[in-house]
DNA sequence: CAGAAGATCATCT
DNA sequence: GATGATCTTCTGT
């Protein structure tokens, strides 16, 4: 855990920079990688929370993976849209997934944001996520994420630029400490467009130590 | 309108 | 490793 991280933890007197469009008017790849080390803050009615993310997924238009892969439908329409916005989609009846739309020139993009490590607001993330949940399962997963940020339905298409939903600046990670390796799953590329991003070696990170987590669908598919 | 799949997670063995 | 929860969205007829 860094000095930033423990400076954070005691509250909300941080210096929380915004990202400015320009940031998400990229190639989708580049974004999802420029966003680990970036700080997600929610400024909701029942507090602050603030986290750093560590482990964020391209869906590039091309990708069969990607909701945007087949055309603009009612869902997939924030990704079409203008880049900085939420994409929060909900999965498996059950989840939420917030994504970052980005792309340059009306092509489709987004990534997602998959694990961010806890900085403020512990308190009312464990709260909303129960009160047995160890720090580090609070906001492992993109699910648990957007639970233990209060991100539900009503924050699709937000401008992920300002309150109360938005992503700050915060410290580069150098190349060698990001890992990168295609996403696996059903109509994975095998060709580099769909890629995760994690830090390397973080307790905070969904992705294995080994390398990238089973998807339980693409088994239980196969299984069939 | 029916059917299938899904950018997941908690829990059990 | 395996299973159930739970429901939206899309596709095909």
């Amino acid at each position: 855990v860094s000095r930033a991280s423990a400076a954070l933890a005691d509250g909300s007197r941080l210096p929380l920079r915004p990202l400015v469009r320009s940031f998400f008017a990229r190639s989708t790849l580049v974004v999802a990688r420029d966003l680990i080390g970036c700080l997600l803050v929610h400024d909701s009615p029942e507090g602050r929370t603030v986290g750093r993310i560590v482990e964020a997924e391209a869906y590039m238009h091309d990708d069969p993976g990607s909701h945007a892969n087949r055309g603009q439908t009612p869902r997939n329409s924030p990704m079409f849209e203008e880049p900085g916005r939420a994409y929060v989609y909900f999965t498996y009846g059950m989840h939420f997934c917030l994504n970052a739309v980005a792309h340059t020139s009306g092509v489709p993009g987004a990534a997602l944001i998959r694990a961010v490590e806890p900085l403020a607001g512990v308190d009312l993330m464990r709260a909303r996520r129960g009160k047995a949940i160890r720090d580090r399962d609070l906001a492992r997963g993109p699910g648990r994420l957007t639970q233990a940020f209060g991100v539900h339905r009503e924050h699709n298409r937000l401008d992920l630029t300002h309150r109360p939903l938005y992503i700050c600046a915060g410290e580069r990670y150098p190349e060698e400490a990001v890992k990168s390796g295609p996403r696996i799953g059903l109509g994975s590329t095998q060709d580099g467009r769909a890629w995760r991003f994690h830090v390397a070696g973080s307790p905070w990170v969904s992705t294995g130590p080994t390398g990238m987590p089973k998807l339980a669908v693409a088994r239980r598919r196969r299984a069939r």
